[in-house]
DNA sequence: AATATATATTAGGTTACCCTAAGATTTAAA
DNA sequence: TTTAAATCTTAGGGTAACCTAATATATATT
C-alpha cells in the first residue's frame, strides 16, 4: 500500500514495453498513460533511476531494470489475480473486475494474494484472457493471435481481448460474445 | 483509495471517543494513536474542520460532526468485514486479520465490501467480537462485560478482546483460550 | 506560590507529486 | 532548407503530510 505511485510508474512503463511492444518507451507516452504531464514524469524518473527500478535517457528511452520489472510484474499479477478472483468467487462481471483490482492490486499482504491465487487453482488466465505470471514472475504461454488477422472460415476460442475499454466491452457482452466461445469467422467488420 | 489519511484520522479519532469512552480527545491522544507528531495533527485538524468533517477546540477537544462520524463508521465497517472475510474464507487466523484489514479497508469499492459482507451472512461480530456495523451505519447490541470485572464463579463466554495487540492475543492462544469459549470464572490473574 | 512538567500552538523546513510557462532540441512538412 | 510541430527539459509554484525547535499556556508537584 506504500509505494502506490511507484507501482502506477513501473507498471505503466512495463504495460508500454512488454504489452504493447513498444520498442522505445518516452516520457511523453508515460505522461499520457498515466494521464498526468511531462515534467512530473520526468521528476519522478530521477526518483526511480536514483533508486536503480530504471535506466533513461533520450536515446534509449526509459529501461525497467531487473529489479523494476520484478516490482512490475508482481503488480500486474496481483491485479490479475484479483480480477479473477472477483469474477469467479464474488460474481464481478468482466467490465467490473478492472476498477476494483486497480486498487486492490496494491495491497502487498504476501499471505492474501498467495491464499487467493491457491484458492482459484493457479488460474493462468484472467477474465479478459490475460496471462496470471506465476509466483516466480514467469508468465503461462499462449499463441493468441488477432481476430482481426484471421482468415474468414477460420475456427477459433476467443481467449482474450486487447482492447480493454469499457465500451468495448459492452459491445462484446451486446453482440454476445463471451471468453471461451468458440465460432468460425464469417466476416470481418471494422470495429470503431 | 483516494483519502487514506483522512480515513485514517476519522477512524483513530472515532476508536479515542467512542469506543475507549474518553470524554475528549486532544490532538496529544490522537498524535500518540497515529504515531505522529502533535503539530502535524494540528494542521490536519485544520483540513478536516474546514471540510466539516469536526470541529476542535481546546475546550471540547476533537469532535466528529455527523458526516465525520459516517465516514468513521464505514471505515470500520470496511475493516471489520475483511477481518471477517479473511478468517472464515481463507483461513486467516484471529491475529493475522488486522494487518491485512488494515489496507483492504481503504477499498472503497461498493460493490466489493456489499458483496463478501453478503457472502459472510451480514455478520454481526469479527474475529475479534468487535461489532460490525450494518449498512446503515447501525452496530448490533451486545452486552460484553470485562473479565477482569466479573466474580470468581461467574459462568461466561468469551466473545472478543479489548486488547487487540499481538503479544496479547498470541498470549491467549498460549493459555489455549478462543473465542465463545464457555467456562467458569476460578481465579483472577493480573497480565502484565 | 513557585517550579517543574505536560500540552498546545506557531514558525519554518522537507519530501513527494503534481502543475504551468518557457526555452532547447528534435522531427516532420512545406 | 526553412518553417512548423512535437518532444524534452529546466525553472519555479502549489498542496499534502510529515518534521523539529521554540514559545505559550496549562497542569501538577513540591
Amino acid at each position: 500500500m506504500n509505494n502506490i505511485t511507484d507501482d502506477n510508474y513501473l507498471k505503466a512503463i512495463y504495460h508500454l514495453r512488454y504489452s504493447e511492444k513498444r520498442q522505445l518507451v518516452s516520457p511523453t507516452m508515460l505522461a499520457n498513460e498515466l494521464l498526468i504531464k511531462p515534467p512530473s514524469v520526468l521528476e519522478k524518473l530521477k526518483s526511480l533511476s536514483t533508486r536503480k527500478y530504471l535506466t533513461y535517457d533520450k536515446e534509449s528511452g526509459i529501461i525497467l531494470s531487473k529489479v523494476g520489472i520484478e516490482i512490475a510484474i508482481n503488480v500486474i499479477r496481483r491485479h490479475r489475480i484479483w480480477e479473477t478472483y472477483l469474477h469467479k468467487h464474488l460474481g464481478f462481471n468482466w467490465s467490473e473486475v478492472h476498477a476494483a483490482a486497480e486498487d486492490l492490486e496494491h495491497v502487498r499482504n504476501e499471505k492474501l494474494i498467495d491464499k487467493i491465487y491457491e484458492v482459484l487453482g493457479n488460474p493462468e488466465f484472467d477474465p479478459h484472457g490475460d496471462p496470471i505470471p506465476n509466483k516466480q514472475g514467469v508468465f503461462p504461454k499462449s499463441d493468441r493471435k488477432l481476430l482481426s488477422s484471421g482468415i474468414t472460415g477460420c475456427k477459433v476460442i476467443i481467449v482474450g481481448v486487447n482492447e480493454h475499454s469499457d465500451s468495448f466491452l459492452k459491445y462484446l457482452s451486446e453482440i454476445n460474445l463471451n471468453l471461451n466461445d468458440k465460432f468460425t469467422i464469417q466476416k470481418i467488420i471494422e470495429y470503431d
